[in-house]
DNA sequence: AATGAATGAGAGTTCATTCAT
DNA sequence: GATGAATGAACTCTCATTCAT
């Protein structure tokens, strides 16, 4: 069955997600998978190569879960955006590889495929470049948005908490607490601005 | 001498700084500092609490640069919210261990110490904190805000794009862009609110 | 149909000669002769035996080109001696299994077919030692030749040279000189001896 | 002690002599030498580079045992001829590393060093030369000798018996009764020629 | 007869840590 | 205090062989 492959890369998520690139061997995957050592390597060429595969199954995941909230495109833009904070940030805690992804950290445990995930990298952003478009066409966002780096700024701010949340140093609350001041302030420095600057 | 123990752990300082936890070898600091490897254990436990030590000196380096910088109180909080964040992206750019730091990455390098890493990331906040209660004194930000989470915030937004910028991923042309993005972002979002929400 | 056998050897032979035992891979073998791996797997017990199966065949070209050149018996042995050592040295550059059955170096990949090979290697000999006997028929060779022994030598020096050429460390030009030094010293020392030694 | 190294290098010409470079594991090596795995890293870069070194001990040794026998210039070249092979014979049944040095062997094993493989070589050769120059010069060897090339024949046909020997394919009489068919052939060979060629 | 996914022992290499000097 | 040789567990990756289909 092909099924072994899927295995695979779902226990390549799971391992790399709990224990982080380099505390991860392969024997780990393998256990997990509940195959032997040489089988994981019939699916990847490498560890890198592993990595690579799973953090793009988890980008998929991600999308998924995006696109279903998204796309109803009647709801203003301040709605999308929060449901979007929210939902990246539930995510992540449960994926941390796209939060490795987004913060670069990817970067450093795969060096040679540093084109791939800067590629990957793209993909996520499309969707706040999209809520951002869609806000300043509403009228809800300010109409001088950089909305390509505004984006990155936002998408950083989302992973951030949440990555932190899953490296256990914050309580729940805090997290929410923190989440909550970020929306207030994005979303108040995204509106049109009445006067000055 | 007692500068032997100063030269090993400005030695972790740099090691840890360019290669990463991971990828730096006691041999490595121990070279950098020109002593023999046993040497290095003479002053710390193992590598993690060497990191530790690495990470504090490293704090204490960022705190005071800001000090100097953030000490005249009588300039507009606005101001000072500039200043600050240049002056953080522009350290962080040669001490990534703060970065480490404060985006939690640390935690994942010694589990063991978290306690000791979340102290410190509260003293790096401090800063913050007085800045924005300075600005909500001056009335040039919001009453409303919640200012410990918003400065938690604000602290990873400063430091994420250099971390990035460090991880050469982005030149440095969009760096700045983003940098630009998220000043205006926070400043209009720091504003006090005329009317709505 | 039985040609699947015939392809798996002809596989075998080409990586062997190309990649040498250890390198190659029982995969490399299959892909080159088409075939999944568990099929080369019916038609040898396991790689030690399919090499010396390779072998076998590498000699049976091995002899059937000698002998198509050989089987003039009316040519002076000199002349023959000559013609031999031209063919093997062509023969080896572009069938390296038989450098490695006269050189021994296949003892050691496939210690558990000793016999097997020296059994082999006393067919090839029997081709040298029949143009010896003929030498000394005709006169043309000493009398007090060992020629068992004899043979063996020459057809050490025989296949060395091309060996070597094959490993890439000789240029054409120094394999020639060689092969005609060899010849020289050889023919002289086969000659008949008019007076003492 | 520095005498580690020595330990290690004296192991590694051991295991490498009775397992062969690819059957020879670093683990062997470390246990022979009475040292832990890591050890014989320190002391080494890597397989290959150990190998060499074995090599070149091997080959140091070998120039130890020509040099006592062979400094005696007003010997006749055909004796020094004779001892020379009796003593290469005897050396690499010992020591077969100078036979895969000289056979080329250790080309294969080692492809990164086939320049520093050549320069050895040239030195072993640099002996036999050195012989042959003699006899012409004494008259008792053919004036029209091409005695690089000649000597690179001569070496590969001392050894290539020897390195049989070692293989376990031959009893020691037949091995006996070769070199004397060759010592014979190449006397005879390396002989002036009143006459014809 | 033929397949090829799966296996798992074993290889080379690294590096944090120790300890006799 | 300072040294650096020695350690050995842990890691990534290979490949001959098997067996259900």
């Amino acid at each position: 069955m092909q099924s072994t492959e899927h295995a695979v890369v779902q226990a390549a998520r799971r391992c790399f997600a709990r224990y982080g690139y380099r505390k991860t061997a392969m024997d780990d995957v393998a256990r997990d998978a509940g195959v032997a050592k040489g089988t994981v390597y019939l699916y990847c060429a490498n560890k890198q190569d592993l990595y690579v595969r799973a953090v793009e199954a988890d980008l998929d995941a991600w999308l998924d879960d995006l696109r279903g909230a998204l796309d109803e495109a009647d709801r203003p833009a301040t709605e999308l955006m929060v449901e979007m904070a929210v939902r990246d940030a539930a995510f992540v805690e449960r994926h941390p590889l796209v939060g490795d992804l987004v913060t670069g950290a990817a970067d450093n445990y795969v060096p040679d495929a540093r084109d791939r995930l800067h590629e990957l990298r793209e993909v996520g952003l499309a969707q706040v470049v999209a809520v951002l478009r869609l806000g300043v066409a509403q009228g809800c966002f300010a109409a001088d948005l950089d909305v390509e780096a505004t984006a990155a700024v936002l998408q950083q701010m989302h992973l951030a908490g949440a990555v932190l949340h899953c490296r256990g140093d914050l309580s729940p609350s805090q997290v929410r607490r923190r989440q909550r001041a970020a929306m207030t302030l994005v979303l108040r420095g995204l509106a049109p601005q009445e006067a000055t600057t």
